[in-house]
DNA sequence: CTTGATTTGGTAATGGTTATCATTTATTTT
DNA sequence: AAAATAAATGATAACCATTACCAAATCAAG
C-alpha cells in the first residue's frame, strides 16, 4: 500500500521540474535516460501516472495525440485554436484568484486548469470561404433540389400512407419517369424510405432536405 | 478540389448537431449507422475531420483518449479528486462571463473547460495519515538519512577530488565497514558516482538528498 | 458515354499508451 | 540475519483510437 520513492521516480520528477515545460512522456523518458541509461519508457509512464494521481504534477491533455506533463500544477492557462491545434499560454490577471480553497464543500483544491477553445486569427483568415455555391456554412457545396423535386417531396408529405410513383407524378402534374428516377435518387440520399416494394414515405430527412 | 455533400457527410454532421452532447467518432458511428448501416468508420472519421478542418464543428480533445466533437461548446466545469477520481460538476456564478470573445488578441473564443483538481472530502479524512512518516508532499513515502549517513555525504561534499571510503569513515569518525555499505547504497541511489574504481564523489542529487 | 476527380468501404498499419510478467529491490516479520 | 511479503522495474506484447491505403463506387463535366 505504501508508495516507496525509488531513484527512477526521483530522477523523473527533478527532471519535469526542472524544465519548466509541458513535456511528452518520451521527450523525458530522452532526458532520463542520460543519466539512467537503462531505465524503461514504461517506468517513466507509470511514474507520471503515479505522479498525476496525486496531483503532484498536472497532466495536461491539450490538443495532440501525446499526453503532456506538468510540474506546475497552477500554471498558465492555454488556449487552444480548434483548427490548427496550436496551443499558447494566457495569463488572465484580474481572475487570477478567484478560485478559493473551497469551491465545492469539503474539496481543498490544489490546482486548476483553464483552457480555451477558439479560432486562431491566421485560421480565421484561412476560412474566408471559396465561391458564391451553397456553401452550407462549412465550406462543403451541394446540388440543390430543383423547385420540382421539392413539389414531389411535398406531395409525398401530404400523402398520409406510403404512395407509388404514379400517383406522385399524378399530383404534380411532373413526367412520370423523371418522377420516378428522382424517387430512387431520393431513396439513395435517405429522403425517402420504402416499406413496401414501389411504396415510398417521406423521411425526416426528406423533410428537412425539401426545405433547405 | 471542390468538396462535395456527400449524404454520408450530410448524417453525420445532422446527427452531430441534433444531439447536443460532445461524441466520439465511435459514439457517433453507433448512431449514424441506425441510418445508415453499410457506412464505414473511416467514413466517419474522415468527415469529423474534414468538418473540424472548415471549423463547422469544433474537435475537442479534451482528456480522456478520444477526441471528441460537437459543433456547440458550453459547458459546466468540474472538480475531480486527485485520489479517488471522483468528479463532480460545479457552477460558477459571477465568474461566468468573463471569459470574453478576445482573450488572447485575434482569437476567437467558442469555448472553454475549467477543472479544479484537489481532494474531496472522504479522501482527506482517509488521509489522515499512516505513521509519523515523511510523506514528501505527495503520497510517496522516503526512508530519510540518518544523521550518520548526512555526516558522510557532508564529508564527500567536502573533498574537492573523489575519495575513498576509508578517508570518509576517518573524515567523520564512523565505522569504516558500515561507511562503506552505506556508500554502495548511495551510489544505488544515484547521490554518488564512481569515476575511478573505489574513489568516490557526490551528485547533485546528493547534495539535495543530503540537505533534505 | 467517357474522362477525371472525389468519396466511400474495408482493412492494414501506426503509434502512443497500457498490461503483463518474470526479476529485482525494498520493507517487514520471524 | 534470514525468510517472507510487498512494490517497483525492465522488457515486451497487447491495446485501441486514429490514419493510411487502395480498389471500387459515385459524381460533375466535356
Amino acid at each position: 500500500m505504501p508508495v516507496r520513492m525509488t531513484s527512477q521516480r526521483e530522477i523523473i520528477l527533478q527532471e519535469l521540474q526542472k524544465s519548466r515545460q509541458h513535456m511528452t512522456a518520451d521527450e523525458l523518458y530522452g532526458i532520463v535516460r542520460k543519466k539512467m541509461p537503462r531505465i524503461s519508457l514504461a517506468t517513466v509512464y507509470r511514474n507520471l501516472e503515479l505522479l498525476a494521481e496525486t496531483g503532484v504534477i498536472a497532466r495536461l491533455e491539450v490538443s495532440g495525440r501525446q499526453k503532456r506533463f506538468d510540474s506546475d500544477v497552477v500554471d498558465h492557462d492555454h488556449v487552444s485554436c480548434v483548427q490548427c491545434h496550436k496551443v499558447e499560454n494566457v495569463l488572465l490577471e484580474g481572475e487570477k484568484e478567484d478560485c478559493p480553497s473551497h469551491v465545492v464543500d469539503g474539496y481543498i483544491i490544489i490546482g486548476r486548469r483553464l483552457e480555451f477553445f477558439g479560432l486562431c486569427p491566421r485560421c480565421q483568415k484561412k476560412n474566408r470561404v471559396m465561391k458564391g455555391e451553397e456553401t452550407m456554412g462549412c465550406g462543403c457545396t451541394k446540388k440543390m433540389l430543383s423547385d420540382e423535386q421539392k413539389k414531389v417531396l411535398q406531395a409525398l408529405a401530404d400523402c398520409d400512407d406510403p404512395c407509388v410513383a404514379k400517383d406522385l407524378a399524378a399530383a404534380t402534374g411532373l413526367d412520370a419517369k423523371m418522377v420516378s428516377s428522382w424517387i430512387t435518387d431520393f431513396k439513395k440520399k435517405g429522403y425517402v424510405d420504402s416499406p413496401e416494394r414501389c411504396k415510398y414515405d417521406i423521411t425526416a430527412a426528406g423533410r428537412t432536405a425539401m426545405k433547405g
